[in-house]
DNA sequence: TACAAATATTAGACATGTCTAATAAATCGA
DNA sequence: TCGATTTATTAGACATGTCTAATATTTGTA
């Protein structure tokens, strides 16, 4: 049985290979709010357990064996947040920081039922998608909202969960997982947007925000 | 922030006090599946934390502190019992060991939400009474089964959980919470008892079992 | 009531996870 | 390209929870 603390480092080492490739001390240290040389350590005994490859000085990438587990703690942790969303009444901004509980209880049976009395749901209230239990990934072709440019109308389908600031923030524009927004400008001074929503009158956007938006292209 | 251990003990000490006034070493240690020095390190680490009253050599008892945060863990342990089982198809013997996770969660809006969601059970799936968010419980006059006698018509209100063989045993006799039963006859021998439930034949239920129900007494 | 058995505590050890400070390596920028 | 800055590792420390073995106390029984 690994500890709280083990799941969190392989579930950080995946969401920071995703973003780049490897995964680097500073960054899960960062992520993981506690200091680099906790986080060598860490790597090191995870190395020697075969959930990872640790380069010194040049980062850290999941085995497959650890490349499986953190999918399941993934899975856990989507799939908790969609049952606090949707059956719970919390927001969406609320939900992270229990999740990051909810995730470490180890029961497949749990995991299985919560799953299939959710409904099999395949994004979590992030619009994030949810392994199954094999833990395979439905691919999606999404970008981030800030490598738009003029002219192009996107749907907003996945959120950078971790800063309830910037969902509180989503709420207040009115925007969510769905929306379609045409972007009218874009300035190059600070990266701001003007976006319009569908039904609404056009606001601006600063890079910091579209930065975290995952969006896909519709036809205009 | 109390770690899971530390709730472990403080519940042990709650249970055990119930049942018999005061909390012993040797019991901690068998119900927690520990040693007996490992218990008297945190009876003593407790009772520096304000959490109990540790009297070497003659068991320990919660403070009222103690107490409270006791009553909020059993609370949280039986309403998880709940939502498995309403919720998610458990069935009564497989909970156990997942709640015993579940209620080291540390969020009183997960609690109270989930309490809403279900209704605010009053008791468990054992037939325990369920704390509300003030720790109260609601009283009621129960015995054991193997205190009644011959004569006596009951009605089963609560199992003791922590053995799911027991659990399975019930089950197998046609046996629930809410089940009638008129007492045939007590055999001196061995304490076993033979019982009628209200449609069905008699049969035989060994001290082992009835040491475990917990009975109110009605009009036959 | 004395001694054996049961229970409890203390002493000493070890594994784990975390930290700060010291040192080392890699990277950036003039 | 070299020195400064950033990033990373190592060394050494400490808190926590657990264990076994030794010792102490209480309890049950002859
Ligand atoms: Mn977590
Ligand atoms: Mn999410
Ligand atoms: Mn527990
Ligand atoms: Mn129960």
């Amino acid at each position: 049985m690994l500890t709280r603390s083990e799941e969190d480092h392989i579930k950080a080492v995946y969401v920071l290979v995703q973003e780049g490739d490897k995964a680097f001390t500073k960054d899960l240290a960062d992520r993981l709010r506690t200091k680099a040389s906790s986080v060598t350590d860490m790597l090191k005994k995870l190395a020697e357990k075969g959930y990872l490859k640790h380069e010194p000085y040049y980062g850290a990438k999941l085995t497959a064996k650890g490349q499986a587990l953190a999918l399941q703690l993934v899975r856990k942790h989507r799939l908790w947040e969609t049952f606090l969303v949707e059956r719970l009444g919390f927001g969406w901004d609320e939900v992270h920081e229990v999740a990051e509980q909810l995730e470490h209880v180890a029961s497949e049976q749990l995991i299985n039922q919560l799953d299939a009395y959710l409904g099999h749901p395949a994004f979590d209230p992030h619009g994030d998608p949810i392994p199954d239990r094999n833990g395979r990934i439905r691919a999606r072709r999404t970008r981030r909202l800030d490598v738009s440019v003029a002219g192009d109308t996107v749907r907003i389908v996945a959120v950078s969960e971790t800063t309830d600031g910037l969902l509180r923030l989503l709420d207040a524009k009115g925007l969510r997982i769905g929306s379609t927004l045409a972007i009218q400008e874009v300035h190059a001074f600070d990266g701001s947007m003007d976006v319009k929503p569908k039904n609404g009158a056009a606001f601006s956007l600063s890079k910091d925000v579209s930065h975290h938006l995952q969006v896909e292209s519709i036809q205009p």
